[in-house]
DNA sequence: ATTGATCTTGAATCCAAATTCAATAATAAT
DNA sequence: ATTATTATTGAATTTGGATTCAAGATCAAT
């Protein structure tokens, strides 16, 4: 944004507002065909201008993209609320509003996670945004670690290794849901506070090896019943 | 294989070399390009061929790789011995197996691991094929569900999002650490068996919400010590 | 109203890479 | 040895799309 008014002052309004439209094409279009498939004539066409015009504002495709990613991060680092309303040692509702969190975002910028993905998958140095900007929220749960689990005999690198390898949980499972949008998980009519309980329950129980208090669990309650017999029946497929 | 011999009957042994000479070339570009950056002419010039001589083979980039891909896919099927040495309650071995097995598989072709998840994030045709694949694996567990937890009351569909939330573990987590080789995750210095290890008794943990057999672990015993204190202390960052 | 700036257009140009193809070489069959 | 088939080359062409640019439209300021 600042960087976007100040560039050049001889910017005006009328340009801003074309800037946007652009944007706002843009966003459209990898909603429908993700970021490899995107043209500088698909933006230009859903914006309604003339293609030529493209270049006024942008250098090239990669450019545009660069500066909506970069401002839903901002925008998405902002709007993050998260730790605010948890008390400290409740790591429950801790994880599930990580997850709200996350499955807000899927659900409100399919096109734009799409897009984040893709991109993250070939741009080294945009992924290295990507992560820092994502692994900022895991460093804190790495950071907190010592504190949480005095006994716990892990070294600096295997905490991260933990944290890192719960962060996957949900990952794959968010991007069938929001933006594949495949029918079989779709079938579960899940809303978005349920999904991220779901997946909270299931981080908290890799990290804490036990159930979250049942008293906090609105829709997942269910999952307590997955308990293994003492003495696993032997069963034949 | 059956394809690649039967479909020109008058195909020679040469040709199939030479087929063989462009798979092998554009499998190490892939790993140092990834599939984005792959030109033809790269994967000629790597094979040490003309690159008019890509087209009496191939109609295009897309239908190597898509052969390369199957081809992997295929042999990584075949190979895949997981099930045959774990006896049938032994979950946390049969877990173990299957990372050793994504592990390996990330290890030994980190380009083609690459590739397939580039290609998944824009060919929805190829998606599909790997996840048949891929989900294959998981819909053991989602099938044997029931009888593992009989007093489960979660409703089929909600088994699946718990195994695919909880297949999510470890997945980003081996494409960093094999493809994008980062430093923090490769300072652990870790065997690939370590590695299913760790991995393994995370995905355990969320599916029982314990601990495995401590007899069982080999080197990740030290997550036992991942206990938490009856009354989490309170802590100020 | 005139001026100087920015905005917008779309046809013309450029470019990287895919694709074709005529010519030549290698190989197998007889 | 001759012939037919397949393999290989690399220069020429085509393609899809990015990029440029001259010309006209719009706008703000005075």
């Amino acid at each position: 944004m600042a960087t976007a008014t100040s560039r050049t002052p001889a910017r005006r309004a009328k340009g801003e507002l074309a800037r946007e439209r652009l944007k706002n094409a843009a966003i459209a279009v990898l909603d429908r065909v993700g970021y490899h498939q995107l043209r500088i004539k698909d933006v230009t066409a859903e914006a309604g201008v003339a293609a030529g015009l493209f270049h006024h504002y942008y250098s090239d495709l990669r450019s545009l993209i660069e500066e909506i990613l970069d401002e839903h991060i901002a925008n998405a680092e902002a709007t993050e609320v998260i730790e605010r309303d948890v008390s400290k040692g409740d790591w429950f509702n801790r994880l599930r509003s990580h997850y709200r969190f996350a499955v807000r975002n899927h659900a409100d910028h399919p096109g734009i996670m799409r897009c984040i993905h893709q991109f993250c998958a070939d741009d080294p140095v945009f992924r290295e945004r990507w992560k820092a900007s994502y692994y900022k929220r895991l460093q804190l749960l790495v950071d907190v670690f010592p504190f949480v689990f005095p006994d716990s005999e892990l070294s600096p690198h295997e905490v991260r290794l933990v944290v890192y390898g719960l962060s996957g949980i949900g990952q794959d499972l968010l991007r069938e849901y929001f933006i594949e949008r495949d029918p079989t998980l779709l079938a579960l009519q899940l809303s978005e506070d349920e999904l991220a309980e779901w997946l909270a329950v299931l981080q908290y129980r890799g990290l804490f090896a036990c159930n979250p208090p049942e008293e906090q669990l609105h829709y997942a309650a269910r999952i307590l019943t997955i308990k293994r017999h003492a003495s696993p029946p032997e069963h034949n497929d």
